[in-house]
DNA sequence: TATGAATGAGTGTTCATTCAT
DNA sequence: GATGAATGAACACTCATTCAT
């Protein structure tokens, strides 16, 4: 996955020759960038098409509404993240160290895919009805749950913990420490971010282990 | 404080002796519900007159426009709530209990005023603009920054915790569970409230504690 | 006829006995002074009580409606005015004498009614709907006419001028000095009203004259 | 130049042809229409939009406002006349006749483009507002002035003279004449706009003349 | 009389979406 | 594919006028 900001640069440089899907892919690009500056509701058709430098017409080519493309921004961007963190699942270390990665994953992707996060922080953190046609599964909070789940069933957390509330607390912290570099509340540089990573180890993680742990 | 659904029966009924403040008032309770039933940008004036029974052109006699009017939803509603939380600092109680009680307090509004929590979930949560017009003391992030600081020098909290990112990722817990409450992802009565504030504080306060403490 | 200017300060300190024709006049002569400033259309009601220090609703007591009082505005100033300028037509002075009291008479009410021939001139002077309302006889051009028409008859002008369109242009040179006045594009001190009249005669009043005159 | 009611029917019948532009002064004449027919103020943008044939939002890709379209109404029409009667400056004809030509071009406008003089004398005459946006140069009375000017420097007029009043009275006069045949007050066919160009000179004109001369 | 809260028709403007070329 | 002119539903806001007190 390249950064997005570096896309534009090719797509304008290659652009007489671009193929379908690479148009396809500089509009998706623009729309993160635009979404990313000035949040869903006030971006406008027009802007992501001068952004990606077609016509905005093109733009229903590709997508069916303008809808439509945010959905597809979260697909295509967003679920490759997901995916990613649902490997750790799979592996068999301790739920800790799973819980450990995914935060790291969640968290470093800031620094890799800054507009990104943007986007999925603002948009997706808080609209019911998008977060229902993107589907449940879109949420890193199941996978936290599962985790958790495991952990508590091996012995390795408290056992009075409520799994899909403690994934709900834990990811909030994850949620929060992005809207904070995304909002500029906190220092957003990659020093930053792994101190970050410490913090909300220490503060979010550790008291899920059982004291006999 | 009434529940904001209350206060409309009451209304209807002493609408002929409403003052003018009533009226007011009676406004901006509908505006409350209103946007929480469907988020500020997807409702309309005419939706809030109709809410508040009186004409669409009454609510500019008392609120400047749309934008003004989310504001005051905000500084009449939600500032109660935050005096509320910045009394606990006043307390010479230890750093842990405070947050417990900010977080209580919090959390438990939920219960109280469901739809003001609503809208300041949805909407204040991630606007950035929003939040600048409304000033930086808006938000419980900075209190409980302070908390954690004076925990920290008291040698009650870990020493090495960052107060800025640890008050973030506390306060997202805390404003992940109301968003769970909120997007119906978690069972939201009076009884998982209680509990979810139980596993709150095993999963987010444990953490800060000094080993020694 | 006082100057509209004073009449405010008197009725505010006469304010708590003032009889009810002077309340009228307090609100007619607000009326001016907000038309003239703002023009009729620019002009809210609320801004004419306010300037009157009357509550908005209390205009309607007295006019029907914002309209109303316009035309109230020309028929208890601007048709004073017009008697006076009649009573010209009575004398027995030569035409060229008439035409120039009347001129005179005309361009000298900036000085003392300055806000009064503001609105005539800004809002009587072109809308054809209003002049009409007011009826055709209100303007001026119509007893130029009648006295152009009889210095034509008695030899005192030449013969094959057209009465009507003589009085408009006539007509036309008056105006748009006091227009200049209004809008601020020519020197509107005493002195320089009288050296207009001046040549305001010497330009538009001589070529009238027969040559064997 | 075609007079607009002309060009409506013409666009009718290519509109599927129409180029870009002559949308745009498709759009452009049908208000010069309504505003001639209504006034600017009672003029909605839906009324336009009919007119033109287009639907009411097509009018925002040609002209920011409706103010803006107003001035374009002016820039694209009534500029072009004042080019005319600037290039009078041009020659080395006396004075007397430089103005001759000039109160021939305004006046004669009106046989050519009625609707555009209607807007020009109705709203422009009056608004400082407008005017200022529009530009000092806009109204030919400067270049009257400047001509009288001349006149008095080369002995051609009196020597008392005050050009700026003198060019006012002038001016006024052919402003009047406009506004009589707008308003149906005075005939205005061709054979009547002819006569009144003479009546206008020997009224308007001959008082300027040196006595000497 | 006097007030000003209440009404609601009216209007300029925006912008996602369509479609002829 | 690609363009951008064209569409029109939607919406915030204004303000003259009414009316209960």
């Amino acid at each position: 996955m390249t950064r997005s900001g570096e896309g534009r640069i090719l797509s304008r440089l290659a652009e007489s020759q671009a193929s379908a899907e690479d148009k396809r892919r500089q509009i998706l690009d623009a729309a993160v960038r635009v979404f990313a500056r000035k949040g869903f509701h006030a971006s406008r058709v027009g802007d992501i098409a001068e952004e990606a430098g077609v016509a905005h017409g093109l733009l229903y080519h590709y997508f069916e509404s303008k809808d439509q493309l945010l959905e597809a921004v979260f697909h295509e961007n967003w679920s490759v993240l997901l995916e990613r963190i649902g490997s750790v699942e799979e592996t068999d270390e301790p739920a800790a160290d799973q819980l450990r990665h995914i935060a790291a994953i969640l968290l470093r992707t800031w620094l890799h895919l800054p507009d990104v996060v943007r986007v999925v922080v603002r948009e997706f953190g808080r609209s019911p009805e998008l977060a229902e046609r993107i589907g449940e599964l879109a949420r890193p909070i199941e996978l936290i749950e599962r985790v958790i789940a495991r952990g508590v069933a091996r012995g390795e957390f408290e056992q009075d913990i409520d799994p899909r509330v403690a994934a709900t607390v834990v990811y909030g912290g994850i949620d929060e420490l992005l809207t904070g570099w995304v909002l500029d509340r906190l220092p957003a540089d990659e020093e930053a971010v792994v101190a970050a990573e410490r913090t909300f180890f220490a503060v979010s993680l550790r008291g899920l282990l059982a004291k006999s742990g």
